[in-house]
DNA sequence: TCTGGGGTCCTAGGACCC
DNA sequence: TCTGGGGTCCTAGGACCC
């Protein structure tokens, strides 16, 4: 067997879940459902269902009042992000203590670039020891590029090890739904499949410049590129550097109250301050969110008359164009995100 | 079903300039 | 007088991902 590079793609199981029965060993089990305030009675969506929570039809982004009819018996937590933080950075010193190169992709996610002649062994090892170190289960896909460990990873759930390469991609992706390639979503494979592209197979065999017409001149010959498998090799360690920072808030009661409204604006606008401080490089633009009852969600931004990281002037430009807005309708969510000026690449 | 929070990238139209 | 084409910036919105 000879030495090949090789992307690696591991991926936590059910990973707030599994943190969360750490630390409460008698869930083990048990239906658990993480998300929001850990209230299903209030407005929030579900994090992470644990396995046997998913048995009744309990998913990610489901509202929580519904995964609460869904399973009644299950047992509610709130989110606690600093915690699933820390076992995230300990999960990644494991990858890290490998001979492989590490990309973070989340709290639960990571790519390996890896020069091995037996990619299986190394993913099992991997396996292994972050069940020593922390006591979880991850899956791993392996590929010969992102889009392809990304994708076997899923058939890798839970806690196994799955290939896919250029070699049984068609075999094993051709007839699926779109929907099933990283970067289509639920809303674009609709889109697809009224144009009678309904399966990885019709999109890989579409003509580029038609899809260019109807999904635009990047997105459309990008999708068939998925289709065919196409993916970027390169596993990078260096973090990107952020484009914006932003905060939002959903509230359990809508707000009315120009007033209150205002104020928590200015709330949101300092703490977004604060993050640009952090960052240490100048916001250029402005944006605010509103999201008004029921679900009508609308932005106005502004370019800043000149970069600025003073709280003061990211305040005024937030209220400035939160006074855009409809004053008089009822509020369930605010945000206010700072953008960045991008470095010339 | 009544829908979080933090991000990224793409699209498209209009303004403005040459 | 009515008319080009291209480039870049600004803004709003859509879609996707974790």
């Amino acid at each position: 067997m000879s030495t090949m590079d090789w992307v690696l793609h591991v991926d936590l199981d059910q990973f707030v879940a599994a943190v969360e029965v750490a630390r409460r060993p008698e869930l083990r089990g048990r239906p658990v459902v993480v998300g929001g305030a850990g209230d299903p009675t209030q407005r929030g969506v579900v994090a992470t269902a644990s396995y046997e929570a998913r048995e009744f039809g309990v998913h990610s982004g489901m509202p929580l009042r519904v995964a609460a009819r869904r399973c009644p018996e299950a047992v509610f937590l709130p989110s606690d992000p600093p915690v699933y933080e820390e076992v995230s950075q300990r999960v990644m010193a494991t990858l890290r203590a490998f001979p492989v190169v590490v990309e973070v992709l989340g709290w639960d996610e990571a790519f390996l670039g890896a020069h091995t002649a037996d990619p299986e062994a190394l993913a099992a090892e991997v396996q292994r020891a972050v069940a020593a170190e922390t006591g979880l289960s991850c899956s791993v896909g392996i590929g010969d590029n992102k889009l392809r460990a990304k994708i076997a990873t899923g058939f890798a759930k839970p806690a196994g090890i799955y290939r896919l390469t250029r070699d049984n991609w068609v075999a094993v992706m051709a007839g699926r739904p779109t929907a099933a390639l990283w970067g289509i979503g639920r809303r674009t494979a609709a889109k697809l499949a009224e144009a009678g592209l309904a399966t990885v197979a019709d999109l890989a065999r579409a003509d580029p410049d038609e899809l260019a017409g109807r999904f635009g001149p990047k997105l459309g010959p990008w999708y068939r590129l998925l289709a065919l498998g196409a993916g970027g090799t390169e596993v990078s360690t260096t973090p990107p550097v952020p484009r914006s920072r932003s905060r939002e808030v959903t509230f359990q009661q809508d707000l009315t109250d120009p007033a209150e409204i205002d104020e928590q604006i200015v709330q949101l606008a300092r703490h977004v301050a604060r993050d640009v401080l952090a960052e240490g490089r100048p916001a250029v633009r402005v944006a605010v969110k509103v999201r008004f009852a029921p679900f009508v969600t609308k932005t106005h931004s502004l370019t800043l008359p000149a970069p600025t990281n003073d709280a003061g002037d990211l305040e005024h430009a937030a209220l400035e164009l939160v006074r855009r807005f409809d004053r008089t309708r009822p509020v369930r969510l605010l945000g206010v995100r700072a953008e960045f000026d991008q470095p010339a690449d």
